[in-house]
Formats: C-alpha cells, sequence, structure tokens
DNA sequence: GCCGTTTTCGGCCCGACTGTTTTCAGTCG
C-alpha cells in the first residue's frame, strides 16, 4: 500500500490510543482504531482521493475522511494536535510495557510525572510506585522485567522461531495424561509475519496435568499467570507462551476464538449479536435462552452464522466476512501445488551446500524443476565471473542428464512415479544497480534459463529514483523476477520506499513476476501488498532463497505469505507445469 | 464516530487472570 496510507494510519492510531488513555469515548477509539487499519490496506493512495472516495473506505466516514484530507494537506490533524499537547510521546511509549496499559501509563504521568520508559525505570528504583494507589510490590517488579524486556527486542520473534516454540510446548504437553487434542493458535495459525506470544490450544478434561506440564517444561523460565483454563509462561529466550485448555465438546468454538485475530473475531462476534446469539470460546448460545447451539468444530461455528468455514490465513478483518458470507472466498494456494523453488544458491557463492546435494534435496521434495541462481559479479563479495559460471552450467548440465538416465526419485506423494525427472535450470541472482541496470550484458544474460534480479544496497534512494530502478530492471528482457522486492527485513530493516502502483504496472506490462521471498526474516512482497499486486495483472515466484538444505523448507513460509494475499495456484508460476513456466520465461520474445 | 437482512438512532465482543482491594478496574488477547 502506498506510504502515505500508512503515515496517514499511524497518525488515526495514535489519535485512538490518546483517546483511550484521556478516557474518551472507547467507542470512538475503537472506530478510529478501524480506520486506520482499513486506511492501511486500501489499495490507493489516500493522500490523493476526494472526500467521497474516502468514504467508501470502510469505517471511514465524514469525520474521519475530513482528517484524512487535512493529513494530506498538513500532515497531521487538529484534534489529535490538541491530546499531543496534553500527552507526551513517551507517555504512550510507555503502554508497550507488558502489563501496563493505557489507563495506568497516564495515571503514572499524572501523579509522577513520569513520561519515557527511562524516567519509569528511574522512579521505580527510587521507591515513588509506592506512594501510587493502585500500584503495589509485584507491580514494581513486574514493571522492572517488562521493562528490560522492552529494550532487549520488543518481544517478537519470527514465524520460524515461534513454531519450533509451538511445536516443543505441543510435544511437551500433549504426553500429560489426559491431553485429548493440542494445535496452534492465534497468531502463529494465521501464519503472521511476526508472532508476539506463542498460543497454544488444548482439550481436557483435567487441565492440571496439561498445565503442570507446561511449566516444568525446561525452557520455562518464568509462570506469568497460571489459572484453570489459561496458563502463560515466559520461555528462557524471553518469547510468551499462553496454554488454553478447554473440554473436547468446545474445541471447535475455542479453536475459532483463540485463533483470532481479535478484528476478525469483534466481526464475527458483531455477526452473532446481529443473530441474536452469542459467541465464546465455548460455543455459540442462544442470546435469550442461554441455550448452546454449535461448539464441536470451526466449520459448524461458521455455518451456524452463515459463513464458509474461514482459512486462518485470512482472519484479518481485510473482507474475508464478507466473502464467507457470500461464498466467495478464493481457492487458496497449497503447499502441494507448488512444482519448484526459482531462487537458490549453493556454495559456489554464498550459499552452504554444494550443487549436487541442493539438487538432490530439491528432488527429494519432489519437484518438477529447480532452479539455481547464484549471486552474479556485481556483488563483488562474492567473487562471480563469467568462467565459473559457465562452469556451473556444463555441471548443470551434466546433472540433468545424468536424471534423465537414472530416472528421477522425488516424493510420490507430490508427482506420481511417471512423471518426467525435475527439470534443472540455470540461473542467476542479479544485482540491480542505482541506475536499475544489472550484472552483465545482454548476451551473456540470455544463456540463462531464469533471472531473478534484486535489491542488495543503496536501499535509500528516494522514492522517484528508486521506483525508476525497478522499473528499468522489469523492462530488462532477460530480467524474470524481481527477488525480495522490498529487501525489508522483519524488525530489523524498514522496506524501501518505491512506487508500487507504479512498479505493479510495470511487472505486469513486462512479464516480469515479483518474488514472494519465502525466508521467514524476509516474507517479501509482504502478504499486505499482493492482493493490489494481483489485481494489477502481476504474477507471483515463491521461492525459498535457499541457502542451505534445511532453508528449502522455508518454502511453507512463502506459501503461507501468498495465501495470507488471497492468491490461487493460477497467481503463482512456481505451480504452473514447465511448459508454462518457459512460455512466461521467454517474456513474450 | 460509524453504521443498518429489524435500526438514520442507539447501540457498539467476550472472558480470564492479576493485583490490590474487600467488590473490582485494568490489562490482555
Amino acid at each position: 500500500m502506498p506510504q502515505a496510507n500508512d503515515r496517514a494510519a499511524a497518525l488515526l492510531d495514535e489519535y485512538a490510543d490518546l483517546t483511550v488513555m484521556t478516557g474518551g469515548d472507547p467507542f470512538r477509539a475503537r472506530v478510529y482504531a478501524r480506520a486506520a487499519r482499513a486506511v492501511a490496506a486500501h489499495p490507493l493512495d489516500v493522500s490523493e482521493l476526494p472526500p467521497t472516495a474516502l468514504q467508501q473506505i470502510p469505517g471511514v466516514g465524514k469525520s474521519i475522511a475530513a482528517k484524512l484530507a487535512e493529513i494530506a494537506a498538513s500532515g497531521s490533524f487538529a484534534e489529535l494536535e490538541d491530546l499531543r499537547a496534553d500527552i507526551p510521546d513517551g507517555v504512550r511509549q510507555l503502554t508497550q510495557i507488558p502489563a501496563l496499559g493505557p489507563r495506568r501509563a497516564l495515571q503514572l504521568y499524572r501523579e509522577l510525572g513520569v513520561s519515557s520508559p527511562a524516567e519509569l525505570r528511574a522512579a521505580i528504583e527510587a521507591g515513588q510506585l509506592d506512594n501510587v494507589r493502585g500500584f503495589g510490590a509485584k507491580s514494581a517488579s513486574k514493571l522492572l522485567r517488562g521493562l528490560d524486556l522492552l529494550a532487549s527486542a520488543g518481544g517478537r520473534v519470527l514465524l520460524n522461531v515461534a513454531a519450533q516454540t509451538a511445536a516443543t510446548v505441543i510435544t511437551t504437553v500433549s504426553a500429560a495424561p489426559g491431553c485429548l487434542r493440542i494445535a496452534p493458535a492465534g497468531s502463529l495459525r494465521r501464519a503472521a509475519e511476526s508472532v508476539g506470544d506463542v498460543d497454544v490450544l488444548a482439550a481436557a478434561a483435567d487441565s492440571a496435568p496439561l498445565m503442570a506440564a507446561l511449566t516444568a517444561m525446561p525452557e520455562t523460565a518464568e509462570v506469568i499467570a497460571a489459572g484453570p483454563t489459561k496458563t502463560s509462561v515466559r520461555t528462557a529466550a524471553g518469547l510468551q507462551v499462553d496454554l488454553r485448555v478447554v473440554p473436547l465438546d468446545c474445541w471447535g468454538a475455542a479453536l475459532q476464538y483463540f485463533t483470532g485475530s481479535q478484528q476478525h473475531n469483534v466481526r464475527i462476534r458483531e455477526l452473532a449479536v446481529r443473530q441474536k446469539l452469542r459467541l465464546s470460546e465455548y460455543g455459540l448460545f442462544d442470546a435469550e435462552s442461554g441455550e448452546l447451539i454449535v461448539s464441536r468444530t470451526e466449520e459448524e461455528v461458521y455455518a451456524r452464522l452463515g459463513l464458509a468455514w474461514i482459512p486462518p490465513v485470512l482472519r484479518e478483518d481485510t473482507g474475508e466476512v464478507d466473502a464467507a458470507r457470500r461464498g466467495t472466498l478464493p481457492v487458496l494456494v497449497q503447499d502441494s501445488d507448488i512444482r519448484g523453488d526459482l531462487h537458490t544458491h549453493t556454495n559456489l557463492t554464498d550459499g552452504a551446500a554444494s550443487l549436487e546435494d541442493m539438487v538432490a534435496a530439491a528432488r527429494d521434495r519432489g519437484y518438477a524443476y529447480y532452479a539455481i541462481t547464484d549471486h552474479a559479479p556485481n556483488l563483488v563479495m562474492q567473487r562471480m565471473t563469467e568462467e565459473k559460471m559457465l562452469a556451473q552450467r556444463e555441471q548443470v548440465r551434466k546433472l540433468a542428464a545424468r536424471s534423465d538416465q537414472e530416472g528421477n526419485g522425488g516424493s510420490p506423494a507430490r508427482r506420481p512415479a511417471t512423471a518426467p525427472p525435475m527439470a534443472l535450470l540455470h540461473g542467476t541472482e542479479l544485482n540491480i544497480a542505482p541506475d536499475g541496470s544489472v550484472d552483465w550484458p545482454a548476451e551473456f544474460l540470455a544463456g540463462f534459463d531464469v533471472c531473478v534480479a534484486s535489491v542488495h544496497s543503496h536501499f535509500d534512494l528516494p522514492r522517484q529514483q528508486m521506483t525508476r530502478r525497478f522499473v528499468t530492471a522489469c523492462e530488462n528482457p532477460n530480467v524474470n523476477i524481481i527477488g525480495h522486492p522490498l529487501t525489508r527485513k522483519i524488525g530489523r530493516r524498514p522496506p524501501v520506499d518505491v512506487d508500487l502502483p507504479e512498479l505493479f504496472r510495470a511487472c505486469a506490462r513486462t512479464g516480469t513476476a515479483l518474488e514472494i521471498n519465502a525466508h521467514p526474516a524476509r516474507l517479501d512482497l509482504p502478504s499486505a501488498h499482493l492482493r493490489a499486486a494481483r489485481d494489477a495483472g502481476v504474477k507471483f515466484a515463491i521461492d525459498s532463497d535457499a541457502h542451505a538444505i534445511a532453508e528449502l523448507d522455508n518454502m511453507q513460509y512463502g506459501v503461507a505469505t501468498a495465501q495470507r494475499g488471497w492468491l490461487t495456484a493460477d497467481d503463482v508460476i512456481t505451480t504452473w507445469p514447465l511448459p508454462r513456466l518457459t512460455q512466461f520465461l521467454r517474456k513474450g520474445g
């Protein structure tokens, strides 16, 4: 989405937060927060839209449309500035501390003058909290730990780290006596790009042995809360794990509830209320009689509300509820649709494994095709030369010929035994220079089966120049895929500033695919932009960018990202049969 | 402040746990 939308959304969000802090109308705050999400997800640049178009955005009415216009004109709006004058920005930062919400943060500011995390730490250490009503010794030590946590990481982890932690928890807790079912829930089940805490749902008649197993787990460093239905711990690595245990009879309602997102759940519950029903983690009930209607499966809960079952990856309140009601949910691309990988490395450049080993591992995955795309010479540290590249090509051709003779191993689950052997494509990952040019002359590039082109430096070009850079790369007849387009690293490096609608148009016009880089630290192009790109006519390559054998398995995170962007198999060129893919790689030439 | 398969006004999701308090507000998801 346009960066102007992110800025406007941040201001609306800040206004919502400050409204809550100052004891303003909580419903108004919620409306602003919801409008902020809708603005952030809107495909068009809100700073350029007329008021009538702004009011088409869900959750934006006359008043917020006027605020958006004010933001476009002046960079902020008057009501926000009024609240900012009352409350320093540092006070809002305080609410990032676990267990410190808006009301108590404001209380600390009003009574002690604390207006930043650093000042809060000083105040606690000076014993000033003792004089504040509602803050006891426990609060003080909890806040100190929260301050440490905030300083260390911001608390969020990548999807693969969360998945590993969940796997450990599930192994441990499922071994406890009486554990009937157990599954990941929350943002992990939705495959969000980062996870703040790991939610695990279990079913049992008696929760005590399960809770005990969690708190006794060697990885558990601290027990945050412990009750009969919910126990929260923090691992030694600092990651919070929430275990919820419910009776088996309400498994479906509980899984629906604990998968979220919160915004999705609000939508679903509003729908229930309108039908004179009440939905909780224990089931869907008649609002008046209190009688249980359904609770055993998610499918039953959604069906009783008049909805198709909604895949967890779509549960973000971005239109999935309406689509489920109309029966127009997309048939999402699946792991089993993936036929190959078009962006991988070997130890010829910065990969860890040999060509032979990477190819063998790919073949074990049952792929129909696999591209080796080592770095090109302009990434100087990789020391690539034409000679090395041509020698690798020879090796690739020999490996391909050998597998032709020997037939193909490969998992029978993915392809029948009669399937042709895995095709090997020789490619490269080019470096897009600031002017949009890439390594090597066109004649040499024409010898590759596939070229990925990516930005690896000069991340801070002004938007116009950055956009020109990408468009020039797309217009190169030898460039097939733009690798990790925004070059962001989750939680570490921001995305580059590029005019996305223009990039999407260039990709569609030139037959250049955008990558969905499956590395959990990248997930790039991010899911939030995929629908706009798809609507502009863009096709996508889900690639692992594997630098080691184990990283081939990251493909699953790329597929999940594509799903979160509502993509079907047809939108993704790495699901296509080889002849269709080969045709695409010719770029109409 | 927004919104409508009952509504253009009167609603706006629901429950668990904690800490400090003696009945509940705040926080979280």
